[in-house]
DNA sequence: ATTGACAAGTGTATAAAAAACACTTATAAT
DNA sequence: ATTATAAGTGTTTTTTATACACTTGTCAAT
């Protein structure tokens, strides 16, 4: 078969990060207005292009730093996206990550980003986005609820203390379906991921709530 | 930050995958030898660059069937390998494939490629191979471990009919440990996805046995 | 025709995991 | 003291997974 090797040129990778969080047990995504073309003004995903002299996952974290000032993320890689006119304006294939973020992280975001052009968005309400990134993001909510039982990529949303009540809102929150208080709490300690940390939060009226924590020696091979 | 467009150049993408099949109980692993350099040569899995005009699957999919003739192949995406040095040659990023074929295809492929450059590696003793492709086989290889059970990718090892002992002797050459029978079965059967086609198949001197063929309607989305 | 070797077929008992379910307790407001 | 609120806890039932032993059909040898 005869090849034109023009069919090899200019192409290039994207690196797209669907950015999560849970604010009031409300789960969120984060979203960039472009500032360039092509699709300028519009919404879309954090990331992009990624650079010859850097590796992929690299790319993908410098990227969201660039675009959101947030630093020392997780990501795992779910899916790539490879359909030939997913971008106007030459050939990209991309790479699609998954990050969470706490609560106290997108505090600061949303000082570094005040007078920019990023906001957080309920998963529920997202408007229309730039290049194929709303098909993205739906596969990344997608893979977020099958993973997010057999692994830890929640930890990120509790660098600190967490009572069994707020875990629990965010579960049922991002899979939209709840549980039975007894059941949870027996699933997550037999997990063994979470110690118990001997102190308790008092919330206005209600019995105090034990705080527990992520162990820190768990590993991501749960996500994969 | 300022950035030189050159990083951008130049950076192409790789469609690798890694097919299998299951001889006589033993899995293997579908190799070519290249023919042109870099690593002229050298074994590789199946796969290469994608053009411009076709979507990355498509591209999968063409290159398989111009590396070994196989056509009609269902590939599942895996994982990503995006290292800056993982080609001598230019910056590639490649994307991992896992394709499985039955026993008749394999015999198909045989004689097209007899005096070609592909054959079939035993996955317990692979060569070393061309670029980073090592490591994806043995991602590869991981990944089929964790998915076969809970998927239908083996669907495609019996297009017709087969034995339950036939599909137990594959689940134990592939996770490399035994199953009870009596389980085994039972497990399959609940899981929905085979029919019973009131057929036997007779081996000398042992009882026959009785026929089942995978379901017409079963959906990809177990594999995913 | 009987016997033996081989692998296929089947059912039940036990253990482990998941699901269902109700009452008690600590706090703050009245 | 009373009340409202949400947190805490334990047991029963159901479902699923695991462990385990005997019977059956074919072929080959006698």
């Amino acid at each position: 078969m005869q090849v034109n090797k023009s069919y090899y040129k200019k192409q290039g990778i994207h690196a797209i990060t669907a950015i999560f969080t849970v604010e009031r047990g409300v789960p969120k995504v984060l979203l960039i207005k472009r500032k360039n073309e092509p699709f300028m003004g519009e919404w879309c995903l954090t990331g992009g292009a990624i650079r010859n002299d850097e590796d992929l996952l690299d790319g993908a974290k410098r990227e969201i730093f660039e675009k959101s000032g947030i630093k020392d993320i997780n990501i795992y890689e779910f899916k790539t996206f490879g359909k030939v006119n997913r971008s106007p304006v030459m050939r990209m294939v991309a790479v699609g990550y998954i990050g969470v973020i706490d609560c106290n992280r997108v505090n600061i975001l949303k000082e570094t980003t005040k007078t920019s052009n990023a906001d957080w968005f309920r998963i529920d309400k997202i408007p229309s986005l730039a290049y194929d990134h709303e098909e993205i993001l739906a596969s990344a909510i997608d893979f977020l609820k099958q993973k997010i039982v057999e692994s830890n990529i929640l930890s990120s949303l509790f660098p600190n203390n967490f009572t069994m009540p707020e875990l629990q809102k965010v579960y049922e929150a991002i899979l939209g379906k709840e549980f039975d208080r007894r059941n949870f709490r027996k699933k997550i300690l037999s997990l063994n991921i979470v110690e118990d940390t001997n102190l308790t939060m008092k919330f206005e009226g209600k019995k105090p709530a034990k705080l527990y924590k992520f162990k820190d020696n768990i590993e991501n091979k749960s996500v994969f």
